[in-house]
Formats: structure tokens, sequence, C-alpha cells
DNA sequence: CGACTCTTTGAATTTTGTCAAACTGAGTGG
DNA sequence: CCACTCAGTTTGACAAAATTCAAAGAGTCG
């Protein structure tokens, strides 16, 4: 609830900036971002399908996964969110929400409104392509997860999860030796991954065993990057966070 | 190979105008948009991945997919592209092509330069929130098919995605009277699907005696629309087809 | 009439799901 | 400090969905 969030320390700038760079006057208009501080306790509904919102959700800490449900009531996640990540980006052009958020750990929340957000891309065309370039990534990573849920077994499609993980996280500083806190209980990661909580369990013992992860509590530990690669087919070019922009 | 293409029927414009109301210039700027056209044989390759384009693909007439292609050689097609669909519009802000996009039948396609395309973003930025919506629109299909791929059994999987195509293909006036042409193999659906080619055709098969859908060669026809939508547990929502922006 | 691609079929196998219950560990209240 | 609770993990036995492999039909095009 403090409104003391350091913008310097914005893990939305921080991220955009490691491949985009922007002049003083964009860095401090984003700075300058009105944004209303909110802590949100696990488990919570942020937005649900159908929703109209009027505002963005800058995720400044904890995690969030965005899924949509089945009619028989199966969950399906489809994205996680980490800090530096606005799950919500798309309502900017799309009125409904075609899906929910919900908060998987407390979570450090900065809402931003959408007459905010557009002003600022009207006055600078450049943040209007970074925000742009966010979505396209996301969409990026959509389209590995069809490839990753539709064409790879269990086994290797937990792999491929857990590389893109740690890649993801260690772009925002929250992973580190190939180890970071993944707070995702199994019944989340079968949701993400088209698989029954069961069936996970099952897999991620094998891995153990085979010492492609080690886990104690949230913190996992990824013993051989290499081998984990390998397995999951993980190549993180569809990550795009290299700074790859063509236009100057 | 004909320059002949009447600009006034550009799909692209039309589509684009059904949720967004452009002004005479605006209109008159996309219109005048540079495009070298070209018709492109089935099954060959548009771009592939790794690929840096430094142009777009405006798909006129025909069918594309967008793909991946797994380690194991498997492929996943994550979208398909019909008339008035720039499958490619992604690879403007993200400089690597993460996938690569095929012809699915012969295809009239509109080549517009990336450079072409930012003077003109530049110069409209509604043009800008326009296309960059186009792009939310596909990230919302991608949600979708995360969900049907992940979530639902191969029967109301494959009746979801007839739901989808019929709805998709009625918005650009490929289809009518719940019935359009499909010129997509049950090998392509599958691997649209995350199915085998065997699969889908037994269960297409099920659904042909269940009297949801009838075939005739790549023609398709819905019987029980409402029985089909239900089967598929399809809501349109996500296509997003309804004028459903906030901003003025 | 081939030559092709696409669809269909059959039998055996594999992966993954289902159901139901037990176990574990962290946090809570008495 | 010790039950107690509760969410999360683990187990076992069984069932179902989907895959694999191999081959035969059908339809289309030159």
């Amino acid at each position: 609830m403090h409104a003391s969030f350091p913008s310097q320390d914005n893990p939305l700038i921080q991220k955009v900036e490691s491949v985009f760079t922007f002049t003083g006057d964009e860095r401090q208009a984003l700075k300058a971002l009105p944004m209303q501080l909110a802590v949100i306790k696990e488990n919570e509904d942020l937005m649900r399908e159908g929703d109209r919102p009027s505002r963005c959700c800058l995720l400044l800490s904890g995690f969030t996964g965005t899924y949509k449900v089945s009619g028989g009531g199966k969950r399906q996640i489809v994205n996680f969110g980490i800090a530096g990540d606005i799950p919500d980006l798309h309502s900017l052009h799309l009125g409904v929400l075609d899906n929910s958020v919900r908060t998987l750990t407390t979570c450090q929340i900065g809402f931003i409104t959408h007459e905010d957000l557009r002003d600022l891309c009207e006055r600078y065309p450049r943040i209007t392509a970074a925000f742009w370039r966010e979505t396209l990534i996301e969409g990026a990573i959509f389209r590995e997860w069809m490839l990753n849920i539709g064409r790879r077994e269990a086994y290797s499609r937990i792999a491929h999860f857990f590389c893109e993980m740690l890649v993801r996280l260690g772009a925002v500083g929250l992973a580190e030796d190939h180890a970071c806190d993944l707070p995702i209980t199994q019944a989340e990661l079968g949701e993400a991954l088209g698989l029954t909580t069961v069936h996970v369990n099952r897999v991620l013992q094998q891995m153990r065993a085979d010492g492609l992860i080690e886990t104690k509590g949230t913190q996992v530990k990824i013993p051989d990057w290499d081998k984990l690669k390998q397995v999951g087919e993980f190549d993180p070019t569809y990550l795009h966070l290299e700074s790859d922009q063509a236009a100057a």
C-alpha cells in the first residue's frame, strides 16, 4: 500500500530498456507515469474474462497466471506473469477481456489507467512501438507454448517450461547460477502444460531422478543446464531478449 | 503477377474497417500503401524461422499456415492465415522470425515493405493502433488455441476449430449459410490441433456420423451450428469482431 | 493410364488421465 | 508445545484417449 516504489527501479523500464534505447525525455515520461500501487494476496483474481477494464496492471513483484476456463471447468494457464510484465496490456486495445488473471503469490501491482497509457503513446511513438513489441513477444511465447503443448511429450514439455522460466526470470534479475524461486504448484504447472497434476508429479520425480532438476520448497536448481535445454529442445530466440529491432 | 488488384476491395481495409472507423485521410493513406503483388503456389514457404524480413505479407486470397517445428521434426501449425491477414505483421518489431509461414493453397500476396509500414504508422497513430490491435487479436486466438489444445479432447477440439474458421471466414465474406471452402488437409488439421492424422480422420468420421459436419472435397457445411458450437464450447468473444474499443 | 496426394482401416502399444486415498510440511489455535 | 488443519505432494490400480506402424482405397491431375 505504500506509495514509495522507487521509479528508477521500475522493472518495466528496466526490462524494456534492455532491448530498447529510450531518449531522456522518453524515460522521464515513463517514470512520470501515474501509478496506483497495491499489494494483492495470493490466489486472487486481478481481472476476469468478460471484464472491460479501464486500467492495466504492471506487475512489480510476484507471480500471476493468465488463464482461460473450458466448458467442463478445466483451467488452462496461457502465460505466467513475472516482475516487469503487464499481463493485461492487450486490454488497452481490446475492449472485452478474453481471459482472466490471478495472483499465484502475493503481488505488488502498479495500476496504470488506459487514459494515461494512451496519452503517453500519443506523445511518444517510440514508446508505443516498445509496448507493441512487448505484446508481440508475448505472442511469440504463445506460439512456442502451442508447440510445447501440442507436440512435445510431458517429459520434454516440462523441461522446456523450466528453461523458459529460468531465462525469463534471469532477464529481470530473478535467477542466478541456473537457480530461481518458482512458487508454482504442480497443479498449476499441469494447468499450464495441459497435463494432470498426477502426471506432472510423476514426471517431475523422473526428472529429479535423472538429475535434470533439484527442488527445495519453491526453489529450483538446474544442475545441468545444457542437458535440460537439450531435453526441452529449448532455443531462447523466441523470447527476443536481444535488441534485434531494425528501426533506428 | 497482375498489378490490377483493386484497392477498394483490399481485404485488409475491409477487415480493419469492420471494427475501426478511419477518416478519409487514413483510408486514403492505406489505399496508397505501395504493394508488390505476387501469386505463390501452394506448399511454398513464404518465410522461415530465423529470417530477418524487411517486408510484410498481406494475404489477399488463399490460405497460409504459420508453423514451428520441434526438435523431433514434428510440425505445429500455430495459426491459419486467411484473406485480409498479415501473417508476419510481428516481423515489423521483432527482428528475427521465430516461426515459418507457408502457403496451403495458391495465394495472392501483397508485399509491403517495413519502411512503408513504419512511415504510415508514424503519420497516422490511429493506423498504428489498428495494426497493433490486429496483432492483439492474433494473441487472443493463440490463447484460445492453447485452451483448445491443452484442455479439450479431440472431438470438441476439432469442433471448436471448425467454429472458429467458419466465423473468421464469414467475417471476410468467405462463408455463407454455415458453409465454407476449407482447403486444409487432415494432416494439417492434426498439425494445428496437436493430433495425429490418423486420429483426426477417425474423429472426423464420428463427427460426420453424428451430423456435426458435412464435407464434399474441401467444402465444409455445418448442418447444426448450435450443436457444433455447443460441442466445441465455442464463444466468439475472443475473436473481437465487434467494435469494442474504448477510445473515441 | 499411371503418379500423386489424401483419406481410410486395423491391430497393438503408449501415454496420459481418473479416482481414491495416504502422506508431508507449514502454519494456527488451544 | 502439541494437536489440528489445510494445501500441496505422492502412491497405486485401472481406464481411456491418442499414437504408432503398416497398408489399402479414393480422388485428382497431367
